[in-house]
RNA sequence: GGAGAGGUGGCUGAGUGGUCGAAAGCAGCGGUUUGCUAAACCGUCGUAGGCCUUUAAAGUCUACCGGGGGUUCGAAUCCCCCCCUCUCCGCCA
């Protein structure tokens, strides 16, 4: 959500980013709602205030009849004025973020920037297996429970695979508690309210789980309730920066992407992920964008795993978006780099949003929120491909270890 | 899930239809006094939005007493729905 009075004084520049940012937004309507809503609101509290004047109990009996047009007139602008506003914020809630200035053009990710890559990618030569063929033969993926439990796009993590894979999230916290992030365990299911206001609604309706007959959600990630935490809230501004780090199992319905990239576990109903979260002032925001994708980075070479850092493209970003790096782990099954991690800089699109204020002495602004991932169990997939070996068994990366009895490879199952 | 009580400004807490945005106290802020600390005294002290204004300030108006709706000339006060908190019972990790 951008700041109202910015579209108003700024409209030009506003429409051009509406433009360059394909969004749904009639611009131009918006701005004769939002003027549409002052005049009625201006002409609704001239009316509101000779109700008041007329008031006092010594003169009821002589104004009573107009006291009553008077009210309903006050009713029907209040209406009008409802259903006016109603629609400005709804254009106005669509109204995307501001782009960073060097974001790259283009539509899709195809068009994202390789910044930079690390480590090596393992010989290419060998055929290689994808994750869920190893996950199958060392027993630690299983699709089919999963999936006659629960349907299709969940899947058991099992024995080592589960301990690997707590061992990940375990690694990740630790990493980020030791640089100042506060551990959080988070609802998992959360309000409309929410959404909205982490810039998922109305944008991205269609991927999330609702729970029929409540106001609840299941999380798609905690950022939702991470972000949300502070909502309502002025947090004293030197208590900034806030950082916030949780684990959570995170629900998509990914309605829409059957056939993209469904093989496997790469795009699962529920998933779990380690997230970052960063509440900091104006002015600081652009250098934390830049830490959390160190951790990421940091991390990504703690486990080994070869990887790339891209510029995400203004048409890869959603509307609530700045500036955002994808991370991409290499998948020597898949042959490929695949996104692994987002880190974004919102600015203050979602505490604006979630009316989150902060104050320095008499002056108060909107905070800044970043969102990052830090690890997610498809970074396990990715070991899984690269660390194969040619007797079918799967070199655990040193980090990993300590949660596998010390272990360095696992076998297959016979 | 059942029964009861309750949600008022940063906090405590008055206020059951008529200038109530809301008493009082505490905390905060400014000042006076005072060896220091402290105390006393005086003043000040909410948020959001519209209009005005080059912006801001100032000014002015409107709204806000958990949220929404209703009754009324008029609602913090009356009625309905919802949310939340507390106590007791039941259940339970």
């Amino acid at each position: 959500m951008l700041d109202i009075r910015l579209i108003r004084t700024q409209p030009g520049q506003i429409r051009d980013l509406c433009k360059r940012r394909k969004s749904p937004v009639d611009f131009d309507a918006m701005l004769a709602l939002d003027e549409q809503v002052r005049k009625l609101t201006t002409e609704m509290e001239e009316l509101r205030r000779q109700r008041n004047e007329g008031g006092g109990a010594a003169n009821r009996e002589a104004m009573r009849e107009a006291a009553v047009a008077l009210r309903q007139k006050i009713g029907e602008l209040e209406e009008r004025l409802r259903v006016v506003r109603e629609q400005r914020d709804h254009q106005w809630s669509m109204v995307p973020n501001f782009l960073a200035e060097d974001t790259p053009a283009g539509a899709d990710d195809k068009d994202n920037v390789e910044l930079t890559s690390w480590g090596e990618k393992p010989d290419a030569g060998v055929a290689r297996k994808t994750h869920e063929v190893i996950g199958k033969t060392l027993g630690i993926i299983d699709e089919e429970r999963g999936t006659k439990v629960s349907g299709s796009g969940y899947t058991y993590w099992v024995g080592d695979g589960a301990r690997l894979a707590w061992g990940l999230y375990s690694l990740a916290l630790d990493y980020l508690v030791q640089r100042g992030f506060r551990q959080m365990f988070t609802p998992v299911v959360t309000r409309e309210r929410t959404l909205f206001g982490t810039g998922y609604l109305p944008f991205f309706r269609d991927q999330i789980y609702h729970l029929e007959g409540e106001d609840l959600n299941l999380i798609g990630t905690s950022e939702q309730t991470m972000v949300g935490y502070h909502m309502d809230e002025t947090l004293a501004a030197q208590r900034l920066p806030l950082l916030y780090t949780s684990f959570s199992p995170c629900f998509r319905t990914e309605a829409g992407s059957y056939g993209k990239e469904t093989r496997g576990m790469f795009r699962q109903h529920q998933f779990h992920k380690v997230e970052q979260i960063v509440f900091c002032t104006p002015e600081t925001s652009d250098e934390w964008l830049e830490k959390t994708r160190e951790n990421v980075e940091g991390l990504m070479r703690l486990l080994d795993i070869p990887y790339r850092v891209v510029r995400v493209c203004e048409g890869d970003m959603g509307a609530p978006g700045y500036k955002k790096y994808d991370v991409e782990g290499w998948f020597a099954g898949f042959g490929s780099y695949r996104e692994t991690h987002s880190c974004t800089n919102l600015l203050d699109y979602q505490a604006r949003r979630l009316n989150i204020k902060a104050k320095q002495d008499k002056t108060s602004f909107v905070p800044h929120t970043i969102s990052s991932t830090m690890i997610t169990d498809r970074a396990l997939l990715a070991i899984l491909e690269n660390n194969q070996t040619a007797d079918g068994s799967v070199m655990v990366p040193k980090a990993l270890r300590p949660w596998v009895d010390g272990r360095d490879r696992i076998e297959p199952v016979v």
